[in-house]
DNA sequence: TCTGGGGTCCTAGGACCC
DNA sequence: TCTGGGGTCCTAGGACCC
């Protein structure tokens, strides 16, 4: 077979690999902790409350056992009792993921490598797969698993086929019948809801799916998921391969080791989760114009206010002081014990300037220089030296808003 | 002894503008 | 002087993914 030289027909073939870190969270505690964890089967817990918390992620034994991620601890380890029970190892996945394509989340990355045919001298796709998961495996010592496709939906549904330490690459043209032999929930972005308004009409599977009519689909679903699903279960995605645009959103919750109505106790949960936005705002060099409160309520009720300010702002005495009006609203809304705080920013921009314009003499700014390099400076800081300054320290700055005087 | 935390994207209604 | 139809922004909520 030749080399195959670049054509001038378009649409051109694509072809993309899905690479996927088995187990990641698994990997990293066995690398973070040998001794103890070799060869165990293990249950990683989240949450900063290991009591409240939910499974994220269980070693394959687990999983043959029935535990999944998202399951309450309060039944997982019934399923598995041998199981040892570890916290993610936060800040071995963050190190272990650093050398791995960080686009799609900490395990997974997607590789567009459309035209690099002649490149690898006409190497079959799965060849460089194979190349790639022996190369990451030596530099990283992490188990991954490659899929590969003309498309990104096909590339990572191939990647489960190939799971656990393999490569599966399904070839141009056999993207249908590839789709054709999973389940319906295997669809990426199709949950729970869309698989029970489905089941209750009587489908249930890929085959039956695949058999109805777009315009019975549009009246199930509405025009535009329908659109979306009839391309999917045919393994039609032409979605791009890999987009550079930054975050569209920070955000930070916590949820309290017990419910709780004490107005210090939420403030200062809140006070802990807008010095961690912050932070991250300004190390991305970010403002933000929106800004989210949310609670969760004892009963598990999500409420949440947000506010679009009319200049974007990124310090954390502005972000403070906005947070605060809207928990205050919250409570006045619905007074119960709340069991999570969390903070949110989105609208996110790359310079103050970014707003709708602010009215000339209207009002003073929501925050100013000396903000600015206070926030600066604590940043500096904890560069330096790590979490030394808590947060409030210098948050408590009362009095006015504004330069002080309209000069 | 229920139900984490980081995200993305979508929807629906109202305000507001043309 | 009983009323239209876009488009965009904002807010609240929710589905879903890893």
């Amino acid at each position: 077979m030749r080399a195959a030289a670049p054509t001038s027909r378009s649409p051109r073939t694509r072809r993309i690999l899905h690479v996927d870190v088995d187990a990641m969270f698994v990997q990293c505690a066995v690398m973070a902790d040998p001794a103890r964890l070799e060869g165990q089967r293990l249950i990683l817990v989240g949450g900063s409350s290991e009591r409240r918390g939910v499974v994220t992620s269980a070693s394959y034994g687990c999983r043959a056992l029935g535990v999944r991620s998202a399951m309450p601890m309060a039944t997982a380890p019934r399923l598995c009792p041998d199981a040892v029970v570890v916290p993610v190892p936060r800040e071995t996945v963050r190190q272990a993921s650093r050398p791995v394509v960080h686009l799609a989340s900490v395990d997974e990355a997607y590789l567009e490598l459309t035209g690099t045919e002649a490149l690898h001298l006409g190497e079959p796709l799965e060849a460089t797969a194979r190349r790639i998961r022996e190369d990451l495996r030596e530099r990283t010592r992490l188990d991954v698993s490659i899929g590969g496709g003309t498309n990104r939906l096909v590339a990572k549904l191939a990647t489960s086929r190939a799971k656990p330490a393999g490569v599966h690459v399904v070839p141009p043209g056999g993207e249908e019948a590839f789709v054709a032999t999973l389940e319906i929930s295997d669809l990426p972005g199709v949950g729970p809801v869309p698989l029970g308004a489905l089941r209750r009409r009587g489908i249930a599977t890929m085959v039956a799916l695949r058999a109805l009519p777009a315009e019975t689909l549009a009246v199930w679903l509405g025009e535009d998921r329908a659109k979306w699903l009839w391309r999917r279960c045919r393994g039609m995605d032409s979605s791009p391969p890999g987009d550079d645009r930054g975050a569209r959103s920070i955000s930070s919750e916590t949820t309290f080791s017990q419910d709780t109505a004490d107005p210090e106790l939420l403030e200062s949960a809140l006070l802990e989760q807008v010095v961690t936005v912050a932070a991250s705002l300004r190390r991305q060099g970010l403002f933000a114009r929106t800004l989210t409160v949310r609670l969760r309520d004892a009963d598990f009720r999500d409420r949440s206010r947000s506010r679009t300010l009319p200049e974007p702002i990124r310090t954390d005495r502005a972000i403070y002081a906005a947070a605060r009006t809207l928990l205050d609203d919250l409570r006045r809304q619905r007074s119960v014990p709340a069991r999570l705080v969390g903070v949110g920013l989105t609208n996110l921009v790359s310079s103050a300037d970014d707003g709708q314009g602010v009215l000339f003499g209207v009002a003073p700014p929501l925050e100013d220089e000396r903000d600015r390099r206070l926030s600066g400076a604590v940043d500096e800081i904890r560069r330096k030296h790590g979490e030394v300054i808590g947060p409030g320290s210098v948050l408590r700055r009362k009095g006015r808003h504004g330069p002080g005087g309209m000069g």
